[in-house]
Order: structure tokens, then sequence, then C-alpha cells
DNA sequence: TTGCTCCTCACGTCACGTGAGGTGGC
DNA sequence: TTGCTCCTCACGTCACGTGAGGTGGC
């Protein structure tokens, strides 16, 4: 017999797990001394303790290892679970490995850059929303304030005649860049589950974005422009493709804080997952 | 300005989240009604979450995000930072296979036997210790049982004649087998650090050791050399070799437990991780 | 008598989740 | 007035680790 001490010396589990086995009823001394509470262990409880340590070391809950050893479990339960752990497991390493490539990019941005990057681009399950817009080609960039200005005037019209219920938020939607010009669509969200309808209303579904949130002047196209290529950047590096026209969510529209016109817009690509090789 | 539950709808981030993020002075609130004690968030703060939540995905601690965010810490405390964090997520990622590994070794092993193994193999670091020994090549298996007695007789004596400080274990180290004979040495092991020197007596360095404690009759020679064939196996499928003498540890000498008569040994092989190409 | 070992609380860890019990705004 | 949202405690999670304060055995 072995005092709790030697114990633990003779198989590397402390103390303190010995206690905490005990209490939990899964490993108990063979005996316990009536007046000081002395734990005295025995050499036949090694087997005992070998097959808790074995099961801890295959990742299964100090309870999960109770069950199996006290409740005279069938070889069939042991086998799901095993499977169950299998696949934990699995995933346990897809998800790291994944992990770790997010933290070697970084690291990689971070060393060509010299510092941490302004901002943070997220992936996000959009929620399904309903807007009212309006949607033209226009031929050349020149001519995009102009005529996105005018698409607002009309959506704003319609929103006060027809009395839609809008949010107040605006947003613009690209849905393609080619030759023949930029056609774009203006919208506003509306609130509710089913606004009226009518020219122009229309429900964008649900769908994964690829998104960075933009804080400073809307007129400085570099910097957004720049961000507009980070995400293609981004959405690129981590395996994924654009699937749909972008958008951008003029969330807060600028307004003087005390240090400047700043507004906070949001830019979204859709996108999906290219399967990996 | 949105109230806590709408901020969360917008951002995917749990209101308790966000309780707890204030509480640590994290991500707090733009304005705190004084009455009610609202909180309420703002757009402007969207840039700040969404930091906190890629610093998250990374696996930093939401202490570690604190200090990165509030302490203006360099590029490359950060990149420091990050490498640790790639260092630790490869081995995670190392850890988790080798793990699925063990799963699925048991997985095929209770697939081919119908039941939990009776027995665990466990992987132990012994510390050196002291023994007093005798060695000798018994020519043929025949023999065995009569010249261990005797060994055992003579180590028996030198203790009881030089008075070494046995622990009242005894053990066999088994260095070879091969058509010479079987190259045995019979031990007790000595208590303390620095025992009295003389013949026989002897230092085992420490060394990592596979190990299966045996709990059954000493004379039950075909279950104990089961054991050694399920160690051997064990061995080779974890990616081991063995590298030296192994060992037969009689722990608790047979006695009668009121179920037949039951000891306990434990067998040990020393062994080296065979480098993985 | 002095260390050494052992004992039993009680609390901390980490990032929240889960109620309980109560209040403010439409 | 009734839901709905929000608030603040307080406790639980998981496998122990870290003391604090006290006692038994050589």
């Amino acid at each position: 017999m072995f005092k709790i001490g030697d114990f633990s010396k003779l198989t590397h589990v402390s103390v303190k797990a010995l206690h905490h086995y005990d209490a939990l009823g899964l490993f108990q001394p063979m005996q316990v001394d009536e007046w000081t509470g002395y734990r005295y262990y025995s050499f036949e409880q090694l087997p005992r303790l070998n097959r808790i340590l074995a099961l801890k070391d295959l990742g299964f809950s100090l309870e999960q290892i109770r069950h199996v050893l006290d409740e005279a479990v069938g070889a069939e339960e042991i086998a799901g679970m095993l499977r169950l752990r299998q696949a934990e497991l699995e995933q346990q390493v897809e998800d790291s490995r994944e992990r770790l490539k997010r933290v070697e990019m970084r690291l990689s941005l971070i060393q060509k850059e010299g510092k941490m990057p302004s901002h943070e681009i997220v992936l996000k399950s959009v929620v399904p929303i309903w807007v009212v817009s309006a949607r033209e080609l226009v031929p050349s960039p020149e001519q995009m304030r102009e005529r996105c200005i005018a698409l607002m005037q009309k959506i704003d019209e319609a929103v006060k005649n027809r009395k839609l219920p809008s949010t107040g938020t605006n947003l613009a939607i690209y849905h393609s860049n080619s030759e023949a010009g930029i056609d774009v669509e203006m919208a506003y969200f509306l609130e509710g589950d089913n606004p009226p309808q009518g020219e122009g209303v229309s429900k964008l579904p649900a769908i994964e974005m690829a998104s960075v949130v933009y804080r400073g002047s809307y007129d400085d196209f570099a910097a957004v422009g720049a961000l507009h290529v980070a995400l293609g950047q981004w959405i690129e590096a981590n395996g994924y493709t654009v699937v749909g026209a972008s958008r951008e969510i003029y969330l807060q529209p600028p307004s003087n804080l005390g240090n400047g016109l700043v507004g906070v817009m949001e830019l979204q690509y859709p996108v999906e997952k290219v399967p990996s090789s």
C-alpha cells in the first residue's frame, strides 16, 4: 500500500489529479484511514488507472471514462464513441490547419507592410433582405457620380410617393464592369419581411459575403479602391471565388466628428469556397 | 445608434459576448443610458469589433487582443506573437494527428477482438534507480525457473550479508535471447540515491519505456507471453523500436485475494521513436 | 521538537451560456 | 395592460492547479 505521494511518483499522476478522481468517484483509494483521512493505494489498482490514462489520452472526458469503465458498456457502444472521436479529431486537424494558414497569411502581410493592416476582412452570412432599387448601365466612370445621384433621386421619390418602409440606409450594387460600361444598381433597404410590392422592389437572397468595413471619407477614391483590391486578394488567397455582384453599403454617411468628415461603409463580395484539390 | 440586440444581429456577435467584452473593457458601447443602463453601439465601432473577431479567429485570448489593440504594440511584437501562434498551431496539428492515429488503432483493435483490450499499454519515463543483481546465460528455457531461483537466492544472500537497503521489490532483466541461450539478470531495487557500492550493485539509467501491467497468476505463461507479443506489436505500430533489455517487475507477488492466486507485474521495453519519413 | 506529508476547503482558469428576478419603452 | 427588450447578479463549464490553514507520523 502506498500513501498518495508515493503512488503519485509511481504513476506520474499528480496528487491533485488523484484527489480529483477520488472526488468524482472515478478512481478511489483501496483504503482510507478513518482517523487521518489518509488515502492508501495499491498495485492492484494500476490496471484501472492505466485504462483511465489511456482513455484520457484519446481525448475522452472523465465523465465518459467513468461511464465506459463502470457501466459494462458493450464493444459496440465503445466503437461508436471511438468513431465519433475520430470524426471530431479529423475536424480538429482541419480547423487547426486552416487557422494556421490564416496566421501565416497575416504574418506575411505584416512583414510586407511593416504594420498591422488597417482593415479586417471577415466572412459573414448575410440574411435575405428587401430593397427598392433602380439600375442603369453607365457608359463611363466619369458619369458615375452624376448617374448615381440621379438613380438615388428616383428611388427617393418612389419611397416618398409609395410610402415604402425604408430603413434609411442605402447601398450600391455593382453587377458588372465591362467595355459597355458599369452596370450599377442603387438601392434602399426596406424594413420587415414583406414590404409593399411594386416596381423596383425585390429581395436580395441570403449569401456568404467577404466583407470589410471602411471608415473615412467617402470621396477618398484611392483608399476605397485599395480596399476593393485587398478584398479581391483576400478572396483568392483564402480559396474563394466571387459568385455575384458586389455591394457598397453606406452605413453612415459622412458627418463631422470633430476630426474631419468621416463616414462608415461596408464593401461586400459574395463568395464561394473553391473545392481544394 | 443601436441597442444591443440590434447590434448583435448586425454583427453576429451574441449579446452575452458583447456584455462580456464590455465587462473586460475590450469593447464598450459608444454610450450608456445613465438611467436605464441600456448600451448603445454605433457603426463607428465596427472596425474595432472586426479586429477583435479577426484576432480571436487566429486563436488569441481576449487579454492578448486587448493588449494588441490598446497598447500601441509595434509590428515587431505582433509578428513575434504570430510566429509563436504559428508554432503552437503546428504543434496542435501534430498532436491531433497522433491522437487520431491512436484512436484509429484502438478502433481496429476493438473490431478485431470484439471487446476492449484487457490491458493498457502506456509510455512512461522511468527514473534512474539502483539495483543489486546477478546475471547468467541460461542455455535453454527448461532451465529458466531453476536458474532464476538460484540467482535470486544469490542476491538474497548479498542483501542480507551486506545489509543492502532493498525495497523488497524484485525484477528480471532480459538482455538477449539467442541460440546460445537466454541472457537473464535478476535484481532487487535498492532505496536511496547512493546505496553502498559493491559486487552486483549498479544503477539502471533513466529511459523511456513502453509498459503494461499484468494482473493474474505469475505461472500463466500463455497470458504473460501474449502480453509480451502485444507490447511488441504496439511498439511497432506506434513507430518505436526496442533499444535495450526488457524488464519484468514483480510488483506484487501472488497471494490469495479471495478470488484465486493473483499477483501484479509490469512488463517494460525500452523504446525510442523511429524518425518518421 | 522539527520537517515532511497529508488533509480539507475555497478560489481561479477561459470565454462566455444559462437562468433568475426585475425594470423600461411602446 | 401586455409583450418585448434590456438590465444586473450568480452560477456552471472542465480538469485540475494554487494556496491557506491545520493536523498526523517519524
